[in-house]
DNA sequence: GAGTGGTCTAGACCACGGT
DNA sequence: CCGTGGTCTAGACCACTCA
């Protein structure tokens, strides 16, 4: 017996019921979930109902199919994605992390663009985050990263020097807050005085502006950033179909 | 009787078989193919491996579902695609098709970029287009875009007057050449004098560089264009999971 | 009402990963 | 070997479109 809507469809109930679970770590990033037979029979229905369920989940890239194995909720993976802005410029086309330098941390009142994009109380004081991407000691990205101070708090005691290059697992390992998407938006600018001195460059060269909104499984957003780097730096590739 | 690898399951190989039977136009965009039970008879397969195979067929863009009504091959609808770059500067977010005008067109020795991307011989010589896109006048866009003689040649008898503002569903209707997917890559740089004096901007302030590859059904590359437009008039926005 | 795609079932058999 | 997901079948019934 599945909840929800009657009028929905069953596969489509159980991939809400299926999505809620994971949504509140009833099983944990990294574990397996029962299998096809089990929730076939604990829900009453078919497996093929259960396989529709599951393929959408796995499209959504909640969840991951290991034949054989079983079919495992799946861990951040945002370490890649990043990526995909660099320009490989190494011959191998390595897919080193660049090296994180936190400049700034502190409690401030958020402007209203990080207020509308965390959904917060107008007035609310949020963390704010000045960092330094790096490769090999050459400044690529300069991030001022937002988020807020009810889930985040205990941020605020860490030095900078104690913040790791990837956040996203810190995120999830201190704050049990995972990301599971993200909204991403290029522009291009010519650079202010402030981010030319950050990036090591000349005023008033192109930069690429990217902003992300990452959110978690039920959609609540978790983390705003404004990203800027050198033009010459990046490219972005895309599919269209 | 489905030909084929026998080691790929059914479902895919049919995918295959309708795959090939739409590239090869035997049922044109915009027509319906067969019905499900239709084509399970033919092919003697159960009807859950027709909607299996028709499912990623779905999946791909190729063709479109309308529930009562049929399946159906889609029509080419890059029209929108473009839009994704644009900043939706009018109030009610109109999608206005961009005014395109022909400034020059040569047949010319294809430099080498586009011998790569277009997968021409060493030394072919190949169409060139450049075309201004405006706004109300103003100019957003200045494209330069490169076509294979052996399958445009009838283009150059063309006066920039008579071409339209699209020029895909041109493609199609006058040499069968129907866009499938294109790869698009997106860098800034600060524009050059000849860029600059087109799109009517001050020299060295930031451009969007879009470099774009349009495919056909067989993956075959049917054009190659290169466009430029003022950075402060795009914006690109991608979702990430 | 005839024909289409959409949902759901119950079960067989295969391919893969571990023990 | 067992348990997992992957493929495939044959058929019932529902929801939608159009004449």
């Amino acid at each position: 017996m599945i909840s929800g809507d009657e009028r929905l469809p069953l596969y489509q109930r159980l991939r809400d019921e299926l999505s809620t679970r994971i949504a509140e770590q009833h099983w944990r990033a990294g574990e397996a979930i029962p299998s096809e037979a089990e929730l076939a029979k604990h829900y009453e229905v078919s497996i093929g109902t259960v396989r529709k369920a599951i393929d959408s989940l796995v499209k959504e890239g909640m969840i991951e199919r290991l034949h054989g194995k079983g079919t495992y909720v799946r861990r951040a993976r945002f370490n890649a994605s990043l990526f995909r802005f660099f320009r490989m410029q190494n011959l191998a086309g390595e897919r080193r992390i660049p090296e994180g330098r936190v400049l700034r941390m502190e409690l401030t009142e958020a402007p209203s663009i990080v207020i509308s994009n965390l959904k917060l109380a107008p007035g609310t004081q949020a963390i704010n985050i000045s960092r330094l991407r790096l490769f090999d000691g050459n400044p690529m990205l300069a991030e001022s990263i937002w988020l807020p101070h009810d889930r985040f708090a205990p941020l605020l005691a860490l030095k900078p020097s104690e913040f790791p290059d990837l956040l996203y697992p810190m995120y999830e390992q201190r704050f049990g807050q995972v990301i599971a998407s993200a909204k991403e938006s290029l522009t291009a600018e010519a650079v202010g005085p402030l981010h030319a001195r950050l990036l090591q460059i000349e005023a008033g060269s192109p930069v690429m502006v990217i902003e992300r909104l990452a959110l978690g499984f039920d959609q609540h957003p978790i983390e705003w950033r404004l990203s800027r780097g050198p033009a010459s730096e990046f490219r972005y590739h895309v599919e269209i179909r």
